[in-house]
DNA sequence: CAGTATCCAAAAGGATACTG
DNA sequence: CAGTATCCTTTTGGATACTG
């Protein structure tokens, strides 16, 4: 964990945004729109929301799937690797439920 | 998870830094030095590192002792918040150590 | 619908030097 | 030892308008 060159540096480094936690949160119950994503997602802006899927889709988090249509429907879903961050991270969400009195802020 | 006064944001925007969830997990096995917590982390700089102890600090997932001393030492310590994540944070790090296959970078 | 483009402010990160 | 101070670069976030 503490060595530079152990993967979970990287994980940690892409799960360090303010939203993509919150986007794998969102991909745990199933494939998701665009849209869909950025109204659960309550404040996010498109330009971030992209920004954020595409760092997910690029370490290997999430896959994005067009399918042709006018209008384009797009959808996100979590991977394996996705699936993998998403079970401690439900944990912690589960944990900080359960302790919020803990909580200085 | 997705409501904007959901405690977990917090806790997630806490997470968040590029060092965070490393300090959290350099302060597993116990209370440590600011001198040993920056060699464990390989690569952080003493304001940097500062930052971070004092956000988490002040967030409540870790504790700062001074003993009056000279130099003076200087512990830091996970509170219950921070051993409450700590727990997930550990549980993603094995994951990852498990499946390395799977990571794109 | 699913983004892009643009502009901007704020935060984070990093290197290095210095101090009680 | 445990930070601060300083300077600078990069990243992140956010609002808004526009497009195939």
């Amino acid at each position: 964990m503490y060595a530079v060159l152990c993967p979970c540096r990287d994980v940690l480094d892409v799960l360090a945004g303010k939203w993509s936690a919150l986007v794998i949160g969102a991909l745990e119950s199933g494939p998701q729109r665009f849209g869909v994503v950025q109204k659960r997602l309550e404040g996010v802006s498109p330009k971030v929301l992209t920004r954020t899927l595409r760092r997910l889709e690029e370490y290997g988090f999430v896959t994005c799937t067009v399918f042709p249509a006018v209008p384009a429907r797009v959808e996100y879903e979590l991977t394996d690797l996705g699936r993998g961050a998403a079970g401690p991270l439900a944990q912690l969400r589960e944990w900080v439920e359960g302790h919020v009195d803990l909580m200085r802020r």
